[in-house]
DNA sequence: GTGGTCTAGACCACC
DNA sequence: GTGGTCTAGACCACG
């Protein structure tokens, strides 16, 4: 489990920690019963205040995707990939709903749009990197 | 020239007003010489603030689309389209790389990916709207 | 007596107007008792709001610099050039000061300053123009 | 980073914090990777409401001199000193532009200009104080 | 603790 | 009528 955090992005750092361990499950990357790594160990790897990946995994634990066992670790739990996967499905949907309705307004043509979304899926970026600019211009 | 602002969007309201303006001059629906309504007659139309819509105003100042005339107006400004253009669509590459990002990460297709867009684009939603259901199920 | 009015300068016009009289008082281009152009000349001569001519008459008669004979025009006052020379003095060595206060504490060099000094009294401008590029880049 | 605020002078307040952290970054006592005082401390500081000081920095940040890392403080960012150079500069040779054309329009000459210049580099002043009488009177 | 957003209301300057 | 500035205070989100 190799977590990054991009400390520019205008997404929350929390947020981006409970993210990719969200996506990890709907992918099958985390089982149920898999091990998440000490907030310790977190801490020290991504350079993050100890509190805020304590806060993530405290959503986590709320949205009963993990659970805590005291003095143990923290655990993906049963039935953790169903809810994720419905979960991340929809927030994709809403973001790619809302950044297309914004493309539209803007005066951008479906295929346009399309282009873009083939060279973004055609990249391999670490989670929340900016998007190298050729993505940009060869839609252009 | 309409605006409307989501009070329930997790989108700031001034950041909504500038993009609602920013968009409208990407496409050509206000061009250089156009008078925005006025602050109060703004903030009237939304039940926004005075001082939340002038914020936005200041802000679009600062980026170099809009020049004020004080006690006159605020007006876009010269060559403000070619600057929004650029700007509007890297913002939408932008969102649409994150949001594809997640996507893969969470297992989600190309072809999936796509037939989200598709079904947002055939949907004509006031800005900031949320995506309306049937987006979500009709690629599902 | 050719006045201009720069309505994209940041000195609002009235100023202007009111700043371009002064100077020519004091440069003695303009004379006790000669007339200035009427409001509704100059309002048309500059596409200037009339209130605002207006107003820019009614503050130099306040600062004794003209009066006005009704039905006849405004006029320049006796020994207006010499309140004007040290008004217009007092007005361009606080301009220069702040200007260079704020180039010192940018790190510009006394020199540097004084080059652009030079460059700037060589060049012939319409009154509240831009300056062009070559003072900026001449003094580089 | 000491900063002084002038309530008296005709300069915008916010322009004022904003400049003086310009002119900083531009004079390399700030570089990238400094963190500016929070908005609390400098609004305790200089006596000026706490939204003010939040309005330039929001300001500094969309000139893009400076990012803001949520909850922990405001940064000065990479690129922020070309930038800073650049556009000081810029301000301050239209603002002797300005003075100069005035003051040549009222009749001063060229050397006339050079003794106010110099005699207000060899004056230190606090950031928007008034220019000392003797400056004015000296280059009479 | 940090900054961000929004509201409310006062006062000023310009046209 | 127009926008600009500043204050005051509340509430939220992040670390």
């Amino acid at each position: 489990m190799q977590l990054t955090v991009n400390i520019r992005s205008n997404v929350a750092v929390y947020v981006q920690i409970e993210n990719q361990i969200r996506f990890a499950i709907a992918a099958c990357r985390l089982k149920p019963g898999d091990r998440l790594p000490s907030v310790r160990d977190l801490s020290d790897q991504t350079q993050v205040n100890p509190n805020t990946v304590a806060k993530s995994y405290r959503d986590l634990e709320v949205m009963g995707l993990v659970y805590t066992r005291h003095g143990m670790g923290v655990y993906i739990a049963d039935g953790a990939q169903t809810k994720c996967k419905k979960a991340c499905r929809k927030m994709t949907v809403e973001r790619i709903f809302e950044a297309v309705q914004e493309g539209k307004s803007a005066g951008m043509s479906k295929a346009e749009l399309a282009v873009i979304l083939n060279a973004s899926y055609a990249h391999d970026a670490t989670p929340y990197a900016e998007a190298p600019k050729n993505v940009a211009t060869m839609a252009g």
